[in-house]
DNA sequence: ATCGGCAATATGTCTGCACATATTAACCCT
DNA sequence: AGGGTTAATATGTGCAGACATATTGCCGAT
């Protein structure tokens, strides 16, 4: 026989990369269409855009109806971080995980919050809690929750459990932003995860809502050292 | 007639994500086969499958063969960060763009890079240089090109074109790791970066490799005040 | 009671076909 | 020429059916 035959939506998927990685589709140049790429590869043009739109999702094709699919010229390769309740965290990384409540209490957000999460006054728990692994300070936890948009965290034993993990798993929102940052440690933080004030700390500030409902605004400020790790 | 239908695949996404924030599939609890799914909405199964592929791969269900279909009990929600050249990221922000080579040499790697790439002693290209938007200090690159892997890049002009940039369109890369922490300025980086000695910087650490072959390793130090922001 | 193998089953994927949709390029009219 | 309408075209998606594959859970043998 003449050309290998590529059966599954990976192996052509495979074909594709090993082609742009050798450059024989350059940066920037045109790709055969679906139904050319099937007859060559020797299955379905449904199978060729199975893989097609994998590697366009990876950012290492762009692909315009009518104009047809070219190799991206700048490929804007997308890291994508597993967000988990920080227990699995620190269980994953095989140390044991504690968690203490510092405070709770009910009040009105301080005005930056509620800029965030675009609210005026309304009554909102703080939870203020430390998560240790192996009994060191791991990750301060400083959390707002509109109680309007989840009334039942009232009833939760935040002692025991921390807001992180009862919110997960009670509260489901369907949008929100994350955003990372550093800063320098405050004379609390630093007390609570045992470091010199002013070390760099590294900063995770999340939002969430549900619908149009805002639901919480946290931010988690990690002990020194912290790196978070992921895949290209 | 009874039932609404659905006859695209993201109507059926947008009638599952509904059903799962609503609690009607409650956290845990099995759903409903594709061909069930299928009848129901009144589509292929086809559709009910690139649909609940889809949610699975937002982290909301959890699929497995012969066991079903399963709502998450801790939904992994994933932020994907786009990892674009930083002139790009800068214009994007609708600043200026300039970039200042500081330093060009070829040497042999200190031991932590060496080691992060697996290799030893092989000459690397050393450069050092500096992205700044609106002509104030934005962030600090510091990489490590291994010259054997990609021996075109002594023919580049860094001083024009920044080391980042080239290597996106010039060294197509595999695979790599990347890492986010926060670091306290050094002198060398507060003079660069011009911020005080000890503030608080975001830093990115990035390694990648083509197949085997290590390609670079690169240190990006942003000044104080930078976030990285995205959606989940 | 326990272990190993087998059959049932839900998801995974391929095929061939059709039509939908976005976008470009050609064309025509002025 | 210029500008707006139209046709051509590549990707996007739906459908029905079939087979592939991974697991589970049953069942029988020890």
């Amino acid at each position: 026989m003449s050309a290998p035959q590529f059966n599954t939506w990976q192996s052509v998927q495979d074909e594709v990369l090993r082609r742009i990685h050798a450059r024989e589709w350059p940066p920037g140049s045109a790709i055969p269409h679906e139904a050319d790429l099937a007859v060559e590869f020797g299955c379905a043009r449904t199978t060729v855009n199975r893989a097609l739109r994998a590697v366009a999702e990876a950012g290492l094709l762009d692909r315009r109806r009518k104009a047809g699919t070219r190799v991206a010229l700048h490929p804007v390769r997308k890291a994508t971080l597993s967000i988990t309740i920080i227990r699995a965290e620190i269980e994953g990384l095989g140390m044991a995980y504690a968690y203490r409540r510092i405070l709770a209490e009910t009040v009105k957000a301080p005005a930056p919050v509620q800029r965030r999460l675009g609210i005026r006054n309304d009554p909102m728990l703080h939870v203020r809690a430390l998560h240790l692994a192996d009994a060191t300070p791991y990750v301060l936890e400083e959390r707002w929750v509109r109680i309007a948009s989840v009334p039942t965290i009232m009833e939760a034993d935040l002692t025991q459990q921390s807001a992180n993990e009862w919110l997960v798993a009670n509260a489901p929102f369907t949008h929100g932003d994350i955003a990372f940052s550093a800063s320098a440690a405050s004379e609390a933080e630093a007390t609570f995860l045992a470091c010199a004030p002013g070390a760099a700390l590294f900063v995770i500030a999340r939002t969430t809502w549900n619908g149009a409902a805002p639901i919480t605004s946290v931010r988690l400020t990690y002990a020194p050292g912290y790196r978070m790790v992921t895949e290209l």
